[in-house]
RNA sequence: UGGGGGAUCGUCCAAUGGCAGGACACCAGACUCUGGAUCUGGCUAUCUAGGUUCGAAUCCUGGUCCCCCAGCCA
């Protein structure tokens, strides 16, 4: 190696170094190979989901390292469909794992892979570790195989098939892919250890004999090889230099190297393992995923609650923020559980940075406006984003009935309530100061259910010339411009940080009942009677809001993302106790 | 119980023998035509007991607690 090279590589580690924001673990490992030339200084990742079911948050940070380290060191990222189980798996999933990795942000280019791609070749190794006399055909039945494989003090027993012949392993081997045996009569074992004080080592199944019709391959074989032995040579097929993966298979590592130690192969990649993502208020697991869905508590893999990317794009997350949310949790070995408010965190700054801001009202409270000119309409200017000077202003129309929100008017204010009050003079945002002179109730429930005020015509666009302050600003929506909406709240879906915490108590229990409240009779300004599906606005004053697929030409509907940061609301609380 | 891992603010991640730092959350204040945003300040942590060292989150020894593994799932 020259000095130059030296140089060079060691700008390329300097880069790296500089475009990543904390070094973890796993970077510092690469850094490490890189510095002895390991794999000729290539990086190659992969992420290999299993496609029997949605890709969640938890996927995505996996996703983020692997795409995210190949980019860093200049090196490349497969995409690679784990799909040895045919029973479990299908399209369905293929494509929404595709889809959703895209949308996150990332590339394979052309290396879409599936383990069913090398199943000729996997097999073609496993004939190589029978003819070296490391693995057998075994005839224990599944229940008698667990009886022979001890237990955690207990070591294994020797299957009784384990000693057969080379000739006979293979011709027993060629039958089962030829079908001559049902499913389940026969797997191919690796001879390693039965006293292995590592479960995994104890002759570990290579193949079983399972009939079930692959997405990919059909029927065309009978025969399906394990995880642990088609994940390494899958590895090594793809020239895969660094796997990483989650911390339960870390006990799989002496098998994963086992495996490419037995066989000839041109690139032993190495297994790095990090911890997976928890996040509160949520369940992460493909199984309890699956369970919400079958068991309807949730409308499906994208309902809005769900922690999928699915559900999270179609709540109006963004790929950034949950990049950036992947970026700032980082990347270690202990477990962990981190909180529900970082992602919403992270979805408000970035959305506070580009959505454009508009009025709407949720539950609407009718106001009067007893000195404004009847038939009289004005078009008043408001700020799209005051974040953003580029995104302009707009009209919106102003007339002697409004809508505002209920919850900003209060009978009787409790202290340090700043809103609407008998008598009391507030702001309407980008119109006039208003002050409440009277209020309607129902008859029977006592309700208030209509607002009489006043305007100062003075105080158009929002400031008094006087130079007199009001201590709030309300939200608003002209009563004969509104446009109906559909909103739809979503809160957590679990009402417990951790629903699987309590051992005695199913993770169900825990659903919050109050995690989806809609709202049906909500009325939002003129300019979002086209708003498009996936278009992201702040409704004033509440949170931000997508709209969602279910919008039809006349009526909107809008999810929920978060909330906005609410001081009085938690004034309110301290106040309720 | 055998094996494999892990313990740092309330939460997540840093500090790689040299002032325990950042983010979120929380609390207080400033500012504000969003009780938003922004800004300022504050709070709180090295599992434990010994040892090595001028100096330990980091090294050594003992203990404690937590997670994973006994699928023909991945």
């Amino acid at each position: 190696m020259t000095a130059k090279d030296e140089n060079d590589r060691t700008s390329i580690l300097n880069d790296a170094r500089d475009s990543a924001t904390s070094r973890d673990f796993i970077r510092e490992i690469i850094d490490a190979d890189l510095k002895v030339n390991k794999n000729n200084s290539r990086v190659h990742t992969r992420f290999p989901p299993e496609p029997n079911g949605y890709l969640h948050i938890g996927h995505a940070k996996s996703i983020c390292l692997n795409f995210g380290i190949a980019k860093e060191y200049r090196g490349l990222c497969n995409l690679r469909f784990d799909d040895t189980n045919p029973s479990k798996e299908d399209v369905e999933y293929v494509e929404s794992i595709q889809e959703d990795v895209r949308w996150l942000g990332f590339d394979w280019d052309d290396r879409r892979y599936y383990a069913s791609d090398y199943f000729e070749q996997i097999y073609d190794y496993a004939i190589q570790i029978i003819e070296a006399g490391k693995a057998y055909v075994c005839d224990l039945s599944p229940d008698d195989t667990r009886q022979y494989r001890g237990s955690f003090t207990l070591p294994g027993k020797d299957s009784p098939f384990r000693n057969r012949s080379k000739e006979e392993n293979l011709d027993l081997f060629t039958r089962m892919r030829a079908g001559e045996f049902p499913d389940g009569l026969r797997t191919l074992r690796a001879k390693i250890d039965m006293a292995s004080p590592n479960i995994n080592m104890r002759d570990p199944v290579m193949y079983r004999i399972m009939r079930a019709e692959h997405h990919r391959t059909g029927s065309a074989w009978c025969i399906y090889p394990m995880y642990d032995f088609a994940h390494p040579l899958s590895d090594a097929i793809e020239g895969i230099t660094h796997s990483i993966c989650t911390l339960e298979f870390e006990d799989h590592r002496p098998l994963y190297d086992w495996f490419l130690d037995q066989v000839t192969v041109a690139c032993h990649s190495q297994q790095i393992e990090f911890a997976r993502l928890n996040l509160s208020h949520t369940v992460m697991s493909k199984r309890k995923l699956l369970e919400l869905v079958q068991e309807e508590h949730v409308a499906g893999w994208d309902d809005p609650r769900m922690p999928t990317l699915a559900g999270l794009r179609r709540r109006g997350y963004t790929p950034e923020a949950i990049r950036n949310f992947c970026e700032t949790i980082g990347v270690a070995k202990r477990d962990s559980m981190v909180d529900i408010a970082l992602l919403e965190h992270c979805i408000r700054q970035d959305l506070n940075k580009r959505a454009l801001r508009v009025m709407a009202v949720l539950r609407p409270l009718k106001v009067v406006i007893e000195n404004y000119p009847e038939g009289q309409v004005e078009e008043l200017d408001a700020v799209n984003n005051p974040e953003d000077p580029g995104a302009g202003s707009r009209k919106v129309p102003f007339s002697r009935v409004i809508y505002i929100e209920q919850d900003d008017f209060r009978e009787n204010p409790p202290p340090k309530y700043y809103r609407l009050a008998p008598g009391r003079e507030i702001r309407l945002r980008y119109a006039y100061f208003i002050t409440c002179t009277g209020v309607v109730k129902d008859d029977k429930t006592g309700d208030v259910i209509e607002l009489r005020c006043t305007y100062d015509p003075q105080t158009r666009g929002g400031d008094a010339p006087d130079g007199r302050k009001v201590k709030a600003t309300i939200h608003w929506v002209s009563a004969q411009h509104a446009v109906p909406a559909e909103v739809r709240l979503y809160d957590h879906l679990f009402t417990k940080a951790n629903p699987l915490e309590d051992e005695n108590a199913d993770y169900r229990t825990y659903i919050n009942p109050q995690s989806l409240e809609v709202l049906k009779n909500c009325f939002v300004e003129p300019c979002l009677a086209q708003a498009a599906y996936g278009s992201t606005y702040q409704f004033e004053r509440l949170g931000y809001f997508c709209a969602d697929p279910d919008t039809t030409k006349g009526k909107p509907v809008f999810n929920r993302t978060v909330t906005l940061r609410d001081e009085w609301a938690k004034v309110e609380k301290k106040q309720k106790g």
